[in-house]
RNA sequence: UGGGACGUAGGCAAGCGGUAAGCCUCCGGAUUUUGGUUCCGGCAUGCGCAGGUUCGAAUCCUGCCGUCCCAGCCA
């Protein structure tokens, strides 16, 4: 930026805090870190806070930590880790050398406890959970019988003697006591009108394999008390976290302040709502193991590895994580906006191939028989270097069911008798004719004559030929099923439902439609799988993993924007 | 109820006392061998509401209203 620049560029709240930070020495640098929990699959949400906690570090020229936060034997996994770093190094976040695990802190977070209970500032308590929610004063009905929050009471075990709880500290570690029967409590305030500070439990006891500390530890840190000491032991200067977080925020102070430790910040902003789908781990996992979706990769689910497969380009993503901004205000992103990123990244990228998805055969009666031509096609019209490559035309080809009418609506102009169109890159024919299927009704031939003037699509007499449709010839065609998936839920905001419902009923009755009878120019044969192609007029597809050499799978991705679509859809409502 | 936050267009989101950026959606129109792309144009006399301060308020003050979050030995 040069001085002369009248507008400073525009910074979130974040970049300002932070540039503030630097500018009154508060830090010398910048230092962020993202802190997924290894128990469950990443997902656009969680991109936002990569994307948050990566920009900012890389902005002010600082670093970004990849810690996971594994600090609940119950529920994380060693697959949960690789998936995650899979998914981010993916989306193109490097951490280098920086993968961090909260239970690799585990010694350095007893040492702190004992640090607390060594100044007066932790205790451990004999109470039981339901003794402890009761003494915390919660949720008490008056005699209105309306809840309300009444001043907490003291443990009778708030008073021990340092010494005291430090042996017991220990032999709580030592495996002393059963799972329960003792916490670490940090003794900060029971009266505080801030339930989080009425003395929060900092370590409980768990009997529990860990996936990387074992059978080591049967005492476990809660988040409030190992975040923040996670964070000072990492040097990270600024901790970045939701808005749910923000009530937390005297407790992070309130440690990092009596640990004594490096003093991180945390800034809480919105996090990522999307319409037409759900982004919370337990619904998705809900929507995994009730066998909605095919699992954690379906692309019709919010996750990274969902929309990988899907098709979606992390440039894209990160495109779309860029133009959501970043606030504190409670928000729902239009799921458009996405899709819209992915277009426009995939429209520069993708490659172009005709496929016919639902196909319907065109016989050209005045072609010569037998003849084949192999006519050349652009590879990409907004990337020359992309190329050009040949396509087979012959006789009898397929289109697409919905490029025919037997009688068009107002607007059509695509093929219906009489009038002539224009096969891409091939010829321009004139329908002369159809024929039914007697017993189903369905249109089972389309017939055409083709004017030899008009190879590779030019009208030399300038005459106006208004649609232009795909094609492929029928002996060259290559079969493969077409995945057409839609939005998950058909509600923008899945979780609203009427009592006795749930999301579950929401999901979309159209989510996904398999063409099992689709096909596609020769050269879709050499695509690889997890390539992103454009099929012309259609959408974009990515070749599936399930595609075998037999047979070909492609998902779509997104369709293209459909004007035609949209007017039809008018048209008919007002009829 | 107590505590913590947030309200600018259909959806996001700038704005930081000088007269409402931008993006998506939507609606027009031009170009087009993808009804795609691209390009032009339209879309808040108004900033949750009501008062107040000021020459001037989305910005400052007061009061109200609405929405979200917390009340796990989850993170």
């Amino acid at each position: 930026m040069s001085e002369s620049d009248e507008k400073t560029e525009y910074l979130d709240f974040i970049r300002e805090a932070v540039a503030e930070d630097l500018r009154i020495g508060r830090f010398k640098e910048v230092h962020t870190r993202f802190p997924p929990e290894p128990n469950g699959w990443l997902h656009i949400g969680h991109a936002k806070a990569l994307f948050i906690d990566f920009g900012v570090a890389q902005d002010f020229g600082g670093k970004c930590n990849l810690r996971m936060d594994d600090t609940n034997p119950e529920k994380e996994d060693m697959e949960y880790v690789e998936a995650l770093q899979k998914d981010i190094k993916w989306l193109g976040f490097d951490w280098e050398d920086r993968l961090f695990f909260a239970s690799d802190y585990y010694e350095t977070l007893y040492e702190l406890a004992c640090k607390l209970i060594r100044k007066g500032l932790a205790y451990v308590d004999d109470l039981d959970e339901e003794q402890i929610k009761e003494y915390r004063g919660t949720n008490v009905p008056d005699k209105n019988n309306i809840t309300y929050t009444p001043p907490g009471r003291d443990s009778p075990w708030r008073d021990r003697a340092i010494e005291e709880n430090l042996d017991l500290f220990e032999r709580m570690r030592a495996g002393e006591f059963p799972d329960g029967a003792k916490t670490l409590r940090a003794k900060i305030d029971m009266a505080h009108p801030n339930l989080l500070m009425r003395d929060p439990v900092m370590y409980r006891i768990r009997r529990e394999p860990h996936y990387r500390t074992g059978d080591r530890w049967c005492i476990y840190p809660m988040y409030d008390f190992a975040h923040p000491l996670s964070d000072a032991t990492e040097g990270v200067t600024h901790s970045l976290c939701s808005l749910e977080y923000e009530i937390h925020r005297p407790l992070y102070d309130w440690f990092v302040r009596n640990a004594e430790v490096f003093p991180s910040r945390q800034i809480e902003f919105a996090r990522l709502n999307l319409s037409h789908t759900v982004l919370s781990k337990r619904w998705l996992l809900r929507l995994v193991r009730e066998k909605r979706v095919s699992g954690w990769d379906d692309p019709r689910m919010p996750t990274i590895a969902g929309m990988r497969r899907r098709g979606y380009s992390a440039a894209g993503i990160r495109d779309f994580l860029g133009r959501i901004g970043i606030a504190k205000t409670d928000s729902m992103v239009d799921i458009q906006l996405l899709e819209h990123c992915i277009r426009e990244d995939l429209n520069a990228h993708a490659r172009r191939y005709m496929a016919v998805l639902n196909p319907v055969k065109l016989v050209i009666e005045n072609w010569p028989e037998d003849q084949v031509e192999w006519l050349d096609a652009v590879n990409n019209p907004e990337d020359p270097a992309a190329g050009m490559r040949k396509v087979p035309f012959s006789g009898t080809l397929y289109i697409d069911r919905d490029d025919f009418r037997e009688v068009p609506p107002p607007k059509y102009y695509r093929l219906y008798p009489g009038n002539q169109v224009r096969l891409r890159y091939g010829y321009i024919v004139t329908c002369t004719g159809y024929e039914k299927d007697p017993e189903s009704g369905e249109v089972a031939l389309i017939k055409c004559s083709y004017d030899p003037a008009t190879r590779g699509g030019d009208a030399p007499d300038n005459r106006k030929v208004k649609g232009t449709i795909h094609w492929v010839s029928a002996e060259h065609a290559v079969p493969f099923t077409g995945r057409l998936y839609d939005h998950l839920f058909e509600a923008e905001r899945p979780m609203e439902v009427p009592e006795g419902k749930t999301f579950l009923d929401n999901l979309s009755a159209h989510s996904l439609t398999v063409e099992q009878d689709a096909k596609a120019e020769p050269a879709v044969a050499d695509i690889a799988a997890g390539t992103t192609v454009q099929f012309e007029r259609m959408g974009y597809f990515c070749k599936d993993p399930d595609s075998t050499v037999q047979r070909a799978v492609f998902n779509r991705t997104v369709t293209l924007k459909d004007t035609w679509a949209k007017l039809e859809k008018r048209l008919q409502d007002q009829a």
